[in-house]
DNA sequence: ACACATTACATTGTACACAATTTAATTTTG
DNA sequence: CAAAATTAAATTGTGTACAATGTAATGTGT
């Protein structure tokens, strides 16, 4: 084993690791904002989904949140208990279900309307910076779902 | 609600999703790479900090993978179970439990020499644009715990 | 010395995350 | 049109994550 395998296996030399707690800790992060809200972090950026497209299927849902239905089907079905989505079969498909936002949903989004800001003073990069990561991570994302079908 | 409100609160805005999705996909895409060595992603990065300290106590092993004993004393027992680490008290500290990596753990390494190089082609960035990912990462990961004691 | 606080780890409970499988509906094909 | 293939969700099983709590060992302050 020679010096270079060493150092490659180092996690300071990964670039997953520092992704990966990077996430993680922007994620607890949060949570003390999302609790005021009683929803989780998953449940947030499905909300966003919704409070933009109002309906949406779960496999569309899925596509866009890089998500399964064994991740949506339960998590669905807690927002849909919280009130602020309604879950039902399509008329014309009765494979795929429709999820809707509701009322209740929509006056959520007023109460959500503070967190974007708060989150960014909590990352605190420089305007270029947070672009320059924007677009890296977006870049990554976009050769990894080239290369690995999902 | 005006509209900087109704912008900030897209999906497409925000820092945080693109970060939770490829830190997720990127894991999602080591997984055939680390069923070989029958290891997760984690069990793997706690492997890489066993690799490089051969002995570390779970409060050293959780501060440097950021992560807590809920979530490493299964995951140590699992990797234990397996026969790469060993977990034994301490002899001065009876409350800390002290994790040495195995002649086993230790061979393991050479099958894993190979896992970087093919996960860097999967990310497949310029080498300018790894390094300034990498920066700010650290960057973000810096600001986040000093703000949020762990 | 000894009550009290602190520390290190383990446990419990909730919530993802995803591979693999199942089920039911819809499309495709011979 | 009927059998076969495909599709969309749901289900099952394994493995994190983490907050909150429990427990035993160690420090500490008088």
């Amino acid at each position: 084993m020679d010096d270079s395998t060493n150092n490659e296996l180092k996690l300071e030399n990964q670039l997953c690791f520092p992704l990966y707690a990077c996430s993680k800790e922007l994620i607890r992060a949060y949570k003390p904002h999302l609790e005021k809200l009683d929803l989780t972090y998953t449940q947030y950026i499905a909300m966003m989904v919704m409070w933009e497209k109002k309906s949406c299927n779960v496999k569309t849902l899925g596509e866009i949140l890089f998500l399964d239905s064994g991740t949506l089907t339960p998590l669905l079905k807690k927002l849909e208990n919280k009130g602020y989505i309604e879950r039902n079969r399509s008329k014309t498909d009765e494979r795929a279900l429709i999820v809707s936002i509701t009322e209740s949903g929509e006056k959520l989004k007023e109460q959500a309307a503070v967190i974007p800001k708060s989150m960014g003073s909590c990352v605190d990069l420089e305007p270029d910076e947070a672009v320059t990561l924007y677009m890296l991570l977006y870049k990554v994302l976009g050769n990894l779902t080239d290369k690995n079908s999902r």
